[in-house]
DNA sequence: CAGACTATGTTTAGACA
DNA sequence: GTGTCTAAACATAGTCT
């Protein structure tokens, strides 16, 4: 029968941690701390915000809303966001319409109010790839573009489209014909893991990885 | 004799404040705060950020070790954005094109594959945004890619392609009859322009503005 | 490395200057 | 818009899984 079970949280000196070990368990729970206080600040007060963070190993993180490319981009051009770009736009929508679906079979029966924490907790434990920005950003989909700005995009994508599909025309010949997985995700094998700690891979949407 | 001098930090909604005044005061302690985090981390763990923060009322703010510009610097440049999208990767190179499209004209008698070429060299000579100038991720071009990949963009595309005239379908009756692309008009509403110049500053410690 | 736990250190809502 | 104060809400060091 101890007195107590933890000692609780204890007071540390704002040094660099010696013990290389505890320090990589700290810069691991610090960032998520981190990416939590500006998820909270966007979602009480709005605004827009992108986080750069590199391990002491010099393995690269992101977080940003709605994107670290866009806020960069707003912030290095010091201009309002090139939104020539319908297709750029859209491609936000469909991925967050994306996570949105995938996120449904985890809130549907809860209580609206309580559906954001919820997701954002039981994300917290499920996900470890891009964790808790959805619970944001997903609900500005395509539903909020205009006729003419999708009508835009959609032209675009004929387009783009068509011109893909063209070079796989002309690139293979039995394409078309073989199977269809019909998945959006990426194959990319060395997308997970990156021991080699020279990763140089960021995850623009979610936190980091 | 009060029973208490303050009532202490009240629970609060994750939801966008709807007092005006009281928004922007929670905006800057909490903004505060998401410096005072990422100072620890970095005083503790070592490594770098960058944070890039525009307010509700579009205000850029920063603050990064060693410099906001150092970070974001290093970021752009080894992290080749969203290397594991293909499908991304291929729709920057889609707008890049459409940029210069004036110059389409030139190429109409190109062979395909030429074209898409020609028009992508041209680009690395004119375009004028900086991120580009540095460096030309979006430049691989259809060629290089590899036919699995193209596939998985085709893919992606064809669902993307999908959704927008689904969409388009459900929202509007006579939309393909009509034509063509116009003006490649924006929908940003509330850009307040930076008075105070850039507003680009680093903390290299500390945290605040 | 990431989760879970709990006692305690830290942050912050609300009210005021 | 920031700074100060208080008490309650919240984050996290240390420990185990």
């Amino acid at each position: 029968m101890e007195g107590k079970q933890t000692r609780g949280r204890q007071k540390i000196e704002m040094k660099k941690i010696e013990n290389e070990e505890v320090l990589l368990v700290s810069f691991s729970k610090r960032r998520s701390g981190v990416y939590k206080k500006a998820t909270d600040m966007i979602a009480l007060s709005g605004g827009e915000v992108g986080i750069v963070i590199f391990s002491p190993s010099g393995k690269p993180f992101s977080y940003g809303h709605p994107s670290v490319d866009y806020v960069i981009n707003r912030f290095m051009n010091q201009n309002p966001p090139e939104n020539d770009d319908y297709t750029n736009q859209f491609m936000e929508a469909h991925r967050q319409m994306k996570i949105s679906e995938a996120m449904e079979q985890y809130n549907e029966l809860l209580d609206p109010l309580e559906a954001v924490k919820e997701r954002q907790k039981s994300l917290l434990r499920k996900t470890r790839t891009r964790r808790n920005q959805e619970h944001l950003w997903w609900s500005v989909p395509i539903e909020e573009l205009r006729v003419d700005e999708l009508k835009q995009i959609h032209e675009s994508m004929a387009e783009l489209h068509m011109t893909i599909s063209k070079h796989l025309k002309e690139r293979s010949t039995n394409i078309f014909g073989a199977s269809s997985s019909g998945s959006v995700q990426q194959t990319n094998p060395n997308f997970d893991a990156d021991p080699s700690g020279t990763g140089s891979y960021a995850f623009p949407y979610g936190y980091g990885h």
